[in-house]
DNA sequence: TAGATTGTTAATCGATTAACAATC
DNA sequence: TAGATTGTTAATCGATTAACAATC
């Protein structure tokens, strides 16, 4: 039902951060420019499609040369607001919750996690990773005085409804969800959902299609 | 360039464990019968859509009265292995790699990671969520001898090819990878790519686009 | 029976891929 | 200049959505 309202295609908006890893990469190597047909063959992407993507970007290529990698690396960062800082809460201290505290890499996406909240007593009014586990009754004035605008759940999925309630509640207008369930909240509110289990679930059927494929074609050739 | 050879669309396949979790929870709540329509308006899916996902578990629903919650639930479980156990190794043992470790959902999809390796020899040694850690040199060996097809990576993304190297020279035929890299590996080996930067990415994305809407359609209504 | 709901076939939509002219 | 590489337009492909007959 959701519908996509960015004029960038969503498969495109996932490229993006990969590019820009690459790119970064090889910009600190020494490299200046390059081309769409290298930088498939290192990601093993179709050079097409590369141009496709970067052409949402604005930045436009010189045939035989290739793109000016600084200003691709520019491009994306503003695009995606790399450069700002967006403020987020969390709620849920587990043990994906832990390690999203402590992920020292958000900081190059321009992400932040402030705040953690919990409902587990033992926890509230520790620090992880430098920041307060607070309890939930918190969240609503804090996430209003403060205006943040992002939720992030790592609460088990029994209580993840209850805490997008919550966030809506609160003023937050995206949720980072990564609990499997399809949360109910207003149109207005944006959430993108992290599910584990989708990617896992992918993995084993690939797995499992590539074996059967490559033992048949150990057969055929015998 | 990458070939899908599942017979079952990718979209589909990261959908059946949301369905999957649905229909456990409310098969939990007593309920025997589903409709489509009962599970779009809970799921915000479109029923016809919901209706082709589910044909692929091999379950008829009937008409008037839907699908038999159970049978599905036995079908999704079958189609995925989540009755049986598929082992794994896990390398880099930072904060995501710990979450990894200690996420207890994955005994839910047949899924099991049996050892952890780091260079790190503070890490070497030590326990983890009852598993136990490993230097990555013991990692080859232990590969072949236990038969193990699956491999995680959750290391920085500078190691991350040299792990994929080692664990492709080990045996390891599928990679779920959690460095924001693309990794080179020969064809046979499959590689899921779990990127926390493309989710965060497009949540921003939709939060910026989501907010110019709706202060527009403000502006409109005055 | 009447109507809710299924499964299937056809139409639409969007992204990827192919073809090709433009140009540094 | 010749050729690598760009950007664009058209063709293809695959997934989603719409239409509808079948049926419990």
């Amino acid at each position: 039902m959701e519908k996509q309202v960015v004029g960038v295609p969503e498969p495109t908006l996932r490229r993006l951060p990969l590019y820009y890893h690459y790119l970064k990469a090889v910009f600190e190597k020494g490299r200046e420019h390059i081309s769409c047909t290298h930088i498939g063959r290192d990601l093993d992407l179709d050079p097409v499609q590369i141009r496709k993507d970067l052409s949402f970007t604005g930045i436009r290529g010189l045939p035989k040369v290739g793109y000016q990698i600084e200003a691709l690396l520019g491009a994306i960062e503003e695009f995606f607001g790399y450069n700002r800082v967006d403020e987020a809460f969390l709620v849920g201290v587990g043990n994906l919750g832990r390690a999203l505290l402590g992920y020292e890499g958000f900081s190059r996406y321009g992400f932040k996690i402030v705040a953690a909240f919990d409902q587990n007593p033992d926890l509230v009014g520790s620090e992880i990773h430098q920041i307060s586990v607070l309890p939930i009754e918190k969240f609503a004035d804090l996430c209003r005085r403060m205006q943040i605008k992002i939720g992030v759940i790592t609460v088990p999925e029994q209580q993840a409804q209850k805490v997008a309630d919550i966030m809506v509640e609160s003023g937050i207008k995206g949720i980072w969800n990564f609990a499997p369930v399809a949360l109910k909240v207003p149109e207005e509110v944006v959430v993108e959902n992290e599910i584990i289990a989708s990617g896992l679930a992918v993995l084993t059927k690939k797995i499992q299609t590539s074996l059967r494929f490559n033992s048949k074609k150990q057969e055929v050739a015998k």
